[in-house]
DNA sequence: CCCTGATTCGC
DNA sequence: GCGAATCAGG
């Protein structure tokens, strides 16, 4: 398998979405997760944030060149993401918009079977599970293996229920989102690390 | 042991 | 440019 333009831009669409290297791989097929990372490298993508932060390599500027208004030169604004035209099909593509995602999802009288006891989850657990839940694998209850999240989704009495299916992190029955909802520390454990 | 990305280096 | 092997970490 070769890096196809159509390839390089799964590679690049499911990258920025926060993909693993490995699940990459395993959608794009042909290839390990060791050459997506190495694409990835290549591609100078390695920054998973959408907007490059440009070590600003500005000249030192040692004269600031008073006299001669110039041109309106000004800052750069640097032209960021590109509107990107939708896809026909596909899937809704968000760039993580973690302040948009921030509704009620568990709305009182669905049926949400790891209610966790505790009433108040942390936002950012919940926000990041409403975003995974956009891509989950909605697998069926047959589709599920010790390596798939077993988060159920919906509502069980309606076609509009399926399980997470991402990867699981560890021996846990729940990908890393689920995890962080369904099992609440005793107390609430700050720790933000990357 | 499962996984993650990062880097190296022969091809 | 590519990616397996390896490294470093969770």
């Amino acid at each position: 398998m070769s890096w196809t333009d159509e390839r390089v831009e799964t590679l690049k669409r499911m990258w920025n979405e926060g993909q693993s290297a490995s699940q990459i791989a395993k959608e794009l097929g042909g290839v390990t997760r060791n050459a997506v990372i190495g694409k990835v490298h290549r591609l100078g993508l390695s920054n998973r944030t959408g907007v490059a932060p440009q070590p600003a390599p500005a000249a030192p500027q040692a004269a600031p060149a008073p006299a001669q208004p110039a041109a309106p030169a000004a800052a750069r604004p640097e032209p960021a993401a590109a509107p990107e035209a939708a896809k026909p099909a596909e899937e809704d593509d968000s760039p993580i918009p973690m302040s948009a995602a921030r509704r009620a999802i568990i709305p009182a009288g669905q049926p949400l079977p790891p209610q966790p006891s505790a009433n108040e989850i942390s936002p950012e657990a919940l926000a990041k599970v409403s975003e995974v839940e956009k891509g989950a694998k909605k697998l069926t209850l047959m589709e599920l293996t010790e390596k798939t999240c077993k988060w159920p989704v919906g509502d069980p009495a309606t076609d509009n229920f399926w399980f997470c299916g991402l990867p699981t992190q560890s021996g846990k029955p729940y990908c890393e989102a689920h995890v962080g909802v369904a099992f609440q520390p005793m107390s609430s454990r700050r720790d933000r690390r990357r």
